[in-house]
DNA sequence: CAGTGGTCTAGACCACACT
DNA sequence: GTGTGGTCTAGACCACTGC
């Protein structure tokens, strides 16, 4: 493939690609390197569904052969895609599309962790449904989620236990249409994961996520349900869960009770 | 550089390195590529103080040829030296060690972020300090250090305010030894953010850190600090702070009031 | 202009997994 | 052995910075 042409994008560096967006009217120029327009092609791959989690994508040198690159570049677009958790490479094997459910990473985007014992295998928790639900989404909840106030939902409440100790409470909503058909007999049949679920179910990939933490004190409600007194102090744990393309796909609002747990994080 | 030598190392690839440690046993043979050794050289010099937090850091070219071996290779080592923030590059000038003054990132550590209105520039917080001796350190102290029970350490005491409103109350402990010297009038008189006089003033550079959170309710000395009743909750963040090569330098207590703020976290 | 990091290529060889 | 990702090289050219 050439670089001949000097600051703007070159022409399209793949054969099977419409040009489907890029609207018309000069914006930014933008120079974007040739691995960049591959990690592109990639991804939109990825959110067609023509790779599906767990699958195994073509070897480098089959889309460097595709996309008319060569391998290096190929390689420096997965790089970046396998450092931000959406495809996993494995040498010998080839390179496969992330998944939240079957490797031992069961909980990826929860990060409590039991205190000090901290037996390096987390008890698998006790997940119980109460509640699911088809609604019209509040302004608050809409705006989360980049829809219109009014437009359908599905709402989500679960508690987890470990050791039989309820130790989450946790309200979700969904945006009703891709996740047509949810229900509360589904979530409760569904032994692993959430995100797991929504993988196999409804083909809803959660790639990364925003999460919002504060300290309160349980309410009545939440008290009861925990089975605690009202004022003891839990952490709440708001997330904005992503797809590809930063579309939102899911909010959570979540209880924590820490006093035999932490939320466990890393900085750098 | 050859890398004819088949499954164990190769011979040492830099020209400047007595290859200090590899004890003599053999232990795992364990293969590691050039570029993860060149990547331990830079890490050396780094450690050695041989470029200081802010210095400009060789060419590639000149690496490349101080340690035997192609521009790519040092190339890599230095995309992930940068990738672990450790590095900074910067295009048509050079590669620069990273430093957590100067930069626009005052707060590097620091997840709390205002509500909603995020005023994208956080008002420079009013730092007071309370309190800072020099003691022997209690067990548990001593331990999140690894140092030895009854070691000297540093501690401080200090309140963090916004807007005038008392939001963060930390305890911090530092080891004596690379923090001789340290004092309150020292604290109290530099301007910018503690980890910025910890570089400058005994070059110690903090690299990465591990959190703690939980939510707590404020015991009566706290509330009286920060002016809270009795009871508010709480977020407590604890952290441990590492310098180079995973040492820990610092054990920090913070107490966090979250009605108008939050604790940021980026999941992926 | 020269010097730096950034991109891209082509080819060689190594380590690992499967058959 | 074949095919995969992983490492390493050498050289070309591009983009940015500052003299």
């Amino acid at each position: 493939m050439d670089l001949t042409t000097p600051a703007t994008n070159p022409k399209a560096p793949a054969s099977e690609t419409p040009a489907a967006s890029e609207g018309g009217a000069a914006t930014t120029p933008a120079f974007s390197p040739l691995y960049q327009q591959i990690k592109s092609l990639i991804l939109r791959g990825l959110q067609a569904g023509e790779w599906k989690p767990g699958d195994l994508i073509p070897s480098e040198l089959e889309l460097a052969a595709r996309f008319k690159v060569s391998q290096g570049t190929v390689r420096k677009a997965i790089d970046e895609l396998s450092a931000e958790n959406l495809l996993v490479r494995r040498q010998g094997k080839g390179t496969f599309v992330a998944t939240h459910s079957e490797q031992q990473v069961q909980y990826r985007f929860l990060r409590l962790e039991p205190d000090a014992g901290s037996r390096a295998t987390q008890v698998p928790a006790d997940r119980r449904i109460l509640d699911c639900r088809r609604l019209r989404a509040p302004s608050e909840i809409a705006r989360m989620l980049g829809l219109r106030a009014g437009e359908p939902v599905f709402e989500v409440r679960r508690v987890l236990a470990f050791h039989g100790v309820p130790t989450i409470l946790e309200d979700l909503w969904l945006p009703g249409t891709p996740f047509k058909g949810l229900s509360l007999e589904m979530l409760a049949s569904h032994p692993g994961a959430m995100y797991a679920l929504f993988e196999s179910q409804f083909g809803v990939r959660m790639v990364r996520a925003d999460e919002k933490l504060k300290a309160v004190s349980a309410d009545g409600e939440s008290a009861q349900i925990m089975k605690l007194t009202p004022g003891f102090p839990l952490l709440s744990v708001e997330r904005i869960a992503y797809t590809y393309n930063d579309t939102p796909m899911e909010f959570r609002r979540g209880l924590y009770r820490t006093d035999h747990h932490h939320y466990h994080n890393e900085l750098s």
